[in-house]
DNA sequence: CGCTCGGCCTGTGCGC
DNA sequence: TGCGCACAGGCCGAGC
């Protein structure tokens, strides 16, 4: 579930509270998720966070970096005694931290902390020089994104180059950054096409309203603080809004307010896909 | 090379 | 009520 506007989303709480903090200590307690040496980050401090797609880094000041992936059900929750009582979190999805999902703790200057649940252990944590960052697989072959790389014309390109059918290809990290389920079908949705079209059949005037589709549906998702259907919440565990405003995804059964028609669900690439076989073509 | 599919995991919700 | 199973879907590696 966390795509761009949710990983922008914790990115920007991240930033905000975490620069210009020191690590004090790190307690690791699932060691299959972190990959790195720990002494390159006692006595650090956090001079920057960045995102790539749905990649996070942490930049520290002694030229190394933290990179976080938190793949489905990753999060990372700030606490600190010093922030004022309506920020302490009300978090259903949360609850106490630390908590049996908690698998590495950051202990940070001002006794603040950071935790990294993770209730599916999909996600890692790794420590490397802030210059090997790139060499990562992840963000070595990372496309472009919305927003910042991925012009028009770009995307255009991408969608002539591929036979395959065009929601697999946006959701294709290494062609295009940022991109996942939902956020793939309610753009295909706003745009009308269906997502089984094959990329490269797409004509012009489609490609066009998809690519605006797509900063269309991401932008909204920012602006509500990310999508909370499952376990994605903020730096302070709260959780984000998006999912009461799904176009397509999760709408099978119900009715289209475009056409009257009732909106499908089927399985594409293995993902569940959502569309309305009334007026996407 | 490009694409598809299974594996990694656990919680949830369904049918029986 | 309990059990088994499908499903959730981001990424990676194997295989076609």
């Amino acid at each position: 579930m966390p795509e761009l506007p949710e990983v922008e989303t914790l990115r920007r709480g991240l930033h905000r509270y975490l620069v210009g903090l020191t690590i004090t200590d790190v307690t690791i307690l699932l060691p299959k998720i972190f990959t790195g040496d720990t002494n390159a980050l006692i006595g650090a401090k956090i001079i920057d966070v960045s995102r790539y797609g749905k990649g996070l880094v942490m930049e520290l000041n002694n030229g190394y970096s933290i990179a976080v992936h938190i793949k489905m059900t990753g999060q990372l929750i700030y606490q600190d005694p010093q922030l004022p009582q309506e920020a302490q979190v009300s978090r259903e999805k949360v609850g106490t931290v630390p908590n049996k999902f908690t698998h590495l703790i950051f202990s940070l200057s001002h006794n603040a902390r950071l935790y990294y649940n993770d209730i599916r252990q999909f996600g890692w944590i790794k420590v490397l020089r802030t210059d090997r960052i790139k060499s990562l697989p992840f963000f070595k072959e990372l496309g472009p994104e919305p927003f910042t790389g991925l012009t028009f014309v770009k995307f255009q390109h991408i969608l002539a180059a591929s036979k395959t059918a065009v929601k697999p290809l946006l959701m294709n990290q290494k062609k295009i950054g940022g991109i996942g389920n939902i956020y793939a079908n309610d753009a295909l949705y706003l745009a009308g096409v269906l997502p089984t079209r094959p990329a490269q059949s797409l004509t012009k005037e489609e490609q066009k309203k998809l690519y605006d589709a797509m900063e269309t549906v991401l932008k909204k998702g920012l602006e509500y603080g990310g999508a909370s259907e499952m376990t994605f919440v903020n730096v302070l565990g709260q959780e984000g809004l998006y999912q009461e405003h799904f176009l397509a995804y999760g709408q099978q059964g119900t009715v289209c307010t475009r056409c009257g028609a009732t909106f499908k669900k089927s399985m594409l690439g293995g993902r569940g896909t959502y569309y309305c076989p009334g007026c996407q073509k």
